[in-house]
DNA sequence: AGATAACCGAGACGGTACGTCCCGTCTTGTA
DNA sequence: TACAAGACGGGACGTACCGTCTCGGTTATCT
């Protein structure tokens, strides 16, 4: 009574391994072979043990990703908004790279039926890159490369639009030289005031 | 005179009646619940009729969707291309509207692990409606709303992006007010002269 | 008008295609194997001309083996009846001999749960086979072979229920000298006055 | 000491109500129309439990058969060979009764085709009685109710093999005078001195 | 220094759907 | 009208995973 509560003894060697399994079977065989007891048998952890800490397959890919995306620096400043916003752009298009076997991409795809997935992903994973992304833009804003105008929701739409649009429809990822393009664009139409 | 061949032919009403089945259970519990035995049993059709046909649920629900979109008439020319594309706009965000339980939505995420599904979708569905933007826009071009140097891929890219970027990560579709705004950046980016 | 009917146009091609390819198919796969739909492929004939003519695979295989049957001779009388006994015993073992791929075999387990094919193998097959092996033993007593108070179904019973016995459980069919034992065994038992 | 291993293990309640769903079904439908499907549905059960266990329908009605055979005493020994050998004979006809509905008759048409299921009924449920058999008739030769130079697999054959021979062919079972015909008969001729 | 309670592996379990096979019926044109 | 071709509704097959559930065993705190 009145004593501290257990926290969770949750093993983390087995965490790993699952993550480790996790990312192999999907690099492997593709999100949509991916399945929870082959990760367990991979893991060579119980299922039970893996649905105690996710609620499924997708919760436990989302984590994954959370986990790596929190380890690199992003959104980089070198002064020059283009070219950052290029090499943000180019991550970005790396993790979506092979639609069959992105992690990333298998996320979307069972977020679009998968309410409390897509809830989980929009919280924990994009709302705050978004967030990282309006912040180097009002810094960009600041430094005068772009209107203060400027509408940073619209600037969102049109430079990541394209990369869901055409991975959506299997349009291929833009080169760099289109990139810059759309970027300029992107950039141009924001800075003119209306 | 250049007859038909000596074989049973397809069950025209088995077709229909397969859509009807698969457009309901969709709208009813969402392209994540659908399943084909409960296509065929709505449908009153056996599953081997089903498969004899179509390789998965997707490929049912893209000749659904391909079905209804050629009875529409697409991409509007009233001669005012904002206005057009307004139009064109709201008619896909429509299609996209409740992810859960739409069609399209379904077979984007399906596609996303599936590549011959991928293939048909972009064959079958998006180029010929992508090859009318185009010509839409080509036409806006000869009337001199729009820059005859506008890069048209890139117009694609800015226009529709929005829209799978926002269905991707749920962030919600354009409001009408949001999508005009969407629409003038775009059109004043192209028309911009490099 | 008063013409002759049509008698039935049946295809004596397409019947002997059709037992062709079920002696050929059962010799591969076996009776367990063989379906009505692989018969029709094999002799290039339509399913429904096979169930035009036939209820069901074993009543085809009935009918095949009753032509098999009917074109040699039984029941031969070489006024030895233990050697005759010897040699109308082989000839049936010889039918039953792998049981996977017999057709005799084939036809006695499906009748086990068939009740029509059941009475056609009796009436048809069996039966008259029977005829012809009371006949043979009521020769063999006029000679004074056997004795003349000999139960005849006894002697039936004793003579080739070792074969089904043995087929039942697959403990392997009798051989020659074996044979010979139990035909000894039978007509002395059976010879003996009570 | 030697204690139980680290293994979830099997269901015996899923065991049991498994093979009542099995006797129960074959009872009402006969064994050619019991489906493995029906056995788990009215047992409660997943199909996959029954496939985890058993190859086939074949293997849990042998099991089955197995489990009621070992449950009675057999190849009873009042002194009197020939009435126990009434007595056994009788109660195997018994088990062969309707062969609709045998479970017995069942898996022998089914072994017939089936080499694994062949060899378990062999050498599980057969052999057993086979060698219970010969135990009672090598007692009756201590007893002096048999030569001691009896063949005991003639013995077998000639007793029993009436028995399959009329089941394969729907001859009707033999009734009790005729069995003590038979009886009769085999006995007379296995003490015979050859 | 136990006690004890959560975690762990293993994997059986009731389910649902899969995609396939074959059934026996039917439809369509040809001969 | 018999036939080949083969589509059809139906039902069972055997498999794959789902998410839940016991089972013993192993930790790792908390008395």
């Amino acid at each position: 009574m009145g004593n501290t509560p257990n926290v969770a003894r949750r093993s983390e060697s087995s965490r790993q391994a699952i993550f480790a399994a996790a990312r192999e079977l999907c690099a492997e065989r593709g999100y949509g072979r991916l399945t929870i007891e082959a990760i367990a048998s991979r893991a060579g952890v119980s299922k039970k043990t893996i649905y105690r800490w996710w609620p499924s397959k997708g919760a436990v890919i989302l984590e994954l990703l959370d986990e790596a995306a929190t380890m690199k620096a992003h959104h980089p400043d070198t002064g020059d908004l283009a070219a950052d916003l290029r090499t943000q752009l180019t991550a970005v298009i790396g993790m979506l790279a092979p639609p069959q076997t992105s992690a990333l991409a298998g996320v979307i795809a069972e977020a679009l039926h998968d309410p409390a997935l897509a809830h989980d992903l929009r919280e924990r994973l994009i709302e705050p890159r978004i967030a990282e992304f309006k912040n180097r833009m009002r810094q960009a804003q600041r430094q005068g490369q772009l209107s203060p105008d400027a509408d940073l929701d619209v600037a969102l739409d049109l430079l990541y639009g394209p990369l869901y649009h055409r991975l959506a429809f299997h349009l291929g990822m833009p080169d760099p030289a289109y990139l810059d393009t759309l970027i300029a664009h992107a950039l141009r139409s924001l800075s003119m005031t209306q």
